[in-house]
DNA sequence: TTGTTAATTTGTAATGATTACAAAATAGAA
DNA sequence: TTCTATTTTGTAATCATTACAAATTAACAA
């Protein structure tokens, strides 16, 4: 995929092999990845590949902006090739990560002349796939 | 205070020594302490503390609905004796972690039927304390 | 009071994710 | 090719949290 080199290189970072298998999954993998799930995705096809470099890769890709990092848990990092604002919902019962929009933005009372670099909006709770089963 | 005994009692929480000791320094600070900021804190007045009951206790507290974790930040857990409806903003630059109120709440697509537990607002960026001094 | 049991606390060891670090491999320019 | 900067890798260290079992304390009946 060449649209991936050319946004990798946009956004100052080199497209290296790894970089790019790693984008590459990230990109196409909407379950929120955490640092192992790529590197146990990707070792079969590269048996080389470092679980530093996969750290090292997300740094990058976040300060780079073609990434975003998510606390929804407190022991675990997941990322998100997808930087458009946007909520997550983590269910208890699967596990699984869900995006949502955001359809009307809240309002702040208390941080006035803060600078806002990031935002996050987490749930939890069970999805509908797990609630009927409680 | 007897008036902290009552709550713990309330909420099905003997109100044992450390107990109630943690749950007044968690009151009575505002900076979201970890687990080790209550240790530290207490450590000189309660020696034989033991960092293990900080972590039990905070587990209780939670899952008993006095108090509510943070992930704000991946690394390290938080916790808040302020169990009402808030978001919180860590500064990059000092470190502290603001409170602020929602003055009106987001709305959500995409997660319709789900049953929420738990709802987090996280910002982070430069208070306006540390924004000048960049 | 004493004895018996359940609840709580404690200390230590284990876990697990992330980071530090330095060597090895690779890429790019001259 | 040769030189140099960048990237990748493997291993060891760090650090917060959890597991676990022993020790202490509380509750309560006899
Ligand atoms: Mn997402
Ligand atoms: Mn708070
Ligand atoms: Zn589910
Ligand atoms: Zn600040």
């Amino acid at each position: 995929m060449t649209a991936f080199k050319e946004h990798l290189s946009k956004h100052d970072i080199k497209p290296s092999v790894q970089r790019l298998k790693i984008y590459e999954y990230l990109h196409n993998s909407h379950n929120h990845p955490t640092a192992d799930d790529i590197y146990r995705a990707l070792a079969p096809s590269t048996p080389t590949l470092s679980k530093t470099t996969v750290y090292n890769t997300m740094k990058l890709f976040i300060s780079n902006g073609v990434a975003t990092v998510l606390n929804i848990e407190g022991n675990e990092l997941r990322y998100d090739a997808d930087t458009s604002t946007h909520g997550h919902f983590k269910c208890k019962g699967c596990g699984n990560v869900y995006d949502f929009r955001i359809a009307r933005a809240p309002e702040f009372n208390g941080v006035e002349g803060f600078r806002i670099d990031k935002y996050e909006i987490n749930l939890k709770g069970y999805c509908n796939v797990c609630k009927p089963k409680l």
